[in-house]
DNA sequence: TTTTTAGCTGTACAATTGTTCAGTGAACCG
DNA sequence: CGGTTCACTGAACAATTGTACAGCTAAAAA
C-alpha cells in the first residue's frame, strides 16, 4: 500500500510524522485489545497497512516503540488534567470537582484506555526508563493537585496535621485504585459512586459544597 | 537432573505434587523479576532444573500454567486476610488496624510480590477466566471487610448515608491504589504514611482510637 | 523377582519473533 | 529537466517460541 496520495500533495516530512503517529496509535490499539503480550511488530505493521520492517525503521527497536507509545499516553493524560487544574476561570472548588469527575468517567476512564495504562504499569517495574518517566510525570501531576488544594484552603499549610502534599498523594492513590477496580471488577464500582468516594474523602479535610446536578 | 532422592524415599504421587508446586513457584519468581513478557516455558523449566517439556506435561498449555500460578497467588492472599479479619480473639478495631498494616507493609506489600499482581492484572482484562477469578476472590474479600465494619458500628446499616458495602469497596480501592503507588513511584509513599491515609479515611466514618505504638 | 506404570527427558518441529538491509520509487531541489 | 535524497518495501536472517512425542528409568504392583 502506498502513501495516501491526496490532492494537495503531502511533504515528505509530514508523511513521516504521519506514519510515525499512526504506528504509535496502532501500538496502543493492539495493547488495549490484547495486552502487552499481544504486541508484535509484525502485527503493528500489518494493522497499520505497512511493511514488516517499518517499526524498526521509525523506532529502531521494539523497546523504543513501546517507550514512545507510553510517552504519548502520558502526554494525553497531562494535557487533560492541566486543562482542568490550571483553568483560572473556574473557582478552585469547581476545578476540583470537575477534575475528579473527568478522571473517573469516560472518555478518560474507559476500559480500553485504562487497560493500556495497566499493561504499561505491569511492565514498568522491570524497566528503569519507564519508572523514571512515571516518576517525572506523576510529580508534576501531584504538584498541580497540591497547588489546587492550597487554593482551596488559603493560608493553611496543614490540615489536621497533614501536609497538603500528603493529601495530594493520597488522592492520586485513591484515583488509581478506582481505575484498577474499574478494570479488575467491572461494574462493582459505578462512576457516580467513585466520585462520591473521592468527594467524601476530600470532604473530611476541606469544606466542599455538595453539588447535586439534579434533585430527585 | 534427577528427582532429589532423599533418605525416606518419596512416593511418586508426592514427587509429582512437589514438582508441580516448584514449577508454579518458579513461574511466579520469573514474572516477579522480568514481568509477564519475560515468562517462557523454557525459562521456567531451566530455572526449575527440569527438562523442556515439563511445563506442558504438568499444565498442558502455557495459559493453564499462568492461570494456575494466578490461583496460587490468590490463595496465599486469601489465607493472609482471613487469618486477620476472622480472628475472633481480637477486637474488631484491632483487626481493622492489623489488617491495614498487614496489607500495606512487607512481607505482603513488598515490590516483588506486588509486581506479580500488577503483571497479572495487566493481562486480566483480556481473559475472561482471569476476570472471573478476580471477581470471585474480591467478592469474598469485600464481604469480609464489610462484616468487620459492621461489627465496628453495631446496629447501624449506614454511615453518613453510605452503606457499609460501599465503604468496603472504597477501602479496597484505596489499598489497591496504594499498592500501585508503591510500584510506580517507589518511595513516594511510605508505609507509615499509607497506613495513616487509610486510618484517616476510615476515621471519618468510624470512631477509631489513634493507636501510637511509641511516642516521641 | 518380573511386569506394569507413569513421571520425566530431550530431541524435533513448525510457527513466530525482532532485526537487518539492499532495493525501489516518488518527493525534493538545483 | 535530471540527479539526489529518503521514506518505505519485503525478502532473508538467526533466535526463540509453544508444543508433541517416542523413549527412558525408577517406583509400584503382581
Amino acid at each position: 500500500m502506498k502513501p495516501t496520495a491526496s490532492y494537495p500533495t503531502i511533504t515528505r516530512q509530514e508523511q513521516k510524522l504521519f506514519t510515525r503517529q499512526k504506528l504509535l496509535d496502532t501500538t496502543i490499539d493492539i495493547i488495549s485489545a490484547e495486552g502487552m503480550t499481544g504486541l508484535t511488530l509484525a502485527k503493528v505493521a500489518e494493522r497499520a497497512g505497512l511493511s514488516r520492517g517499518i517499526c524498526n525503521f521509525h523506532f529502531q527497536t521494539k523497546e523504543q516503540l513501546m517507550l514512545e507509545a507510553f510517552k504519548t499516553l502520558y502526554r494525553e493524560h497531562e494535557q487533560a488534567w492541566r486543562a482542568i487544574l490550571e483553568d483560572e476561570r473556574r473557582s478552585p472548588e469547581e476545578r476540583l470537582n470537575l477534575f475528579i469527575r473527568t478522571l473517573l468517567t469516560p472518555p478518560l476512564a474507559d476500559p480500553r484506555k485504562l487497560a493500556v495504562w495497566l499493561a504499561f504499569w505491569g511492565v514498568a517495574p522491570h524497566r528503569q526508563t519507564y519508572i523514571d518517566l512515571c516518576t517525572e510525570g506523576d510529580c508534576q501531576y501531584e504538584q498541580a493537585i497540591e497547588e489546587l488544594l492550597r487554593q482551596l484552603s488559603p493560608g493553611q499549610q496543614e490540615i489536621n496535621g497533614l501536609s497538603l502534599k500528603t493529601i495530594a498523594v493520597w488522592l492520586t492513590a485513591m484515583i488509581d485504585g478506582i481505575h484498577l477496580q474499574y478494570l479488575i471488577a467491572p461494574g462493582r464500582l459505578t462512576p457516580d459512586d467513585a466520585i462520591r468516594a473521592c468527594q467524601a474523602f476530600l470532604g473530611s479535610y476541606f469544606q466542599l459544597s455538595e453539588k447535586e446536578p439534579d434533585g430527585t
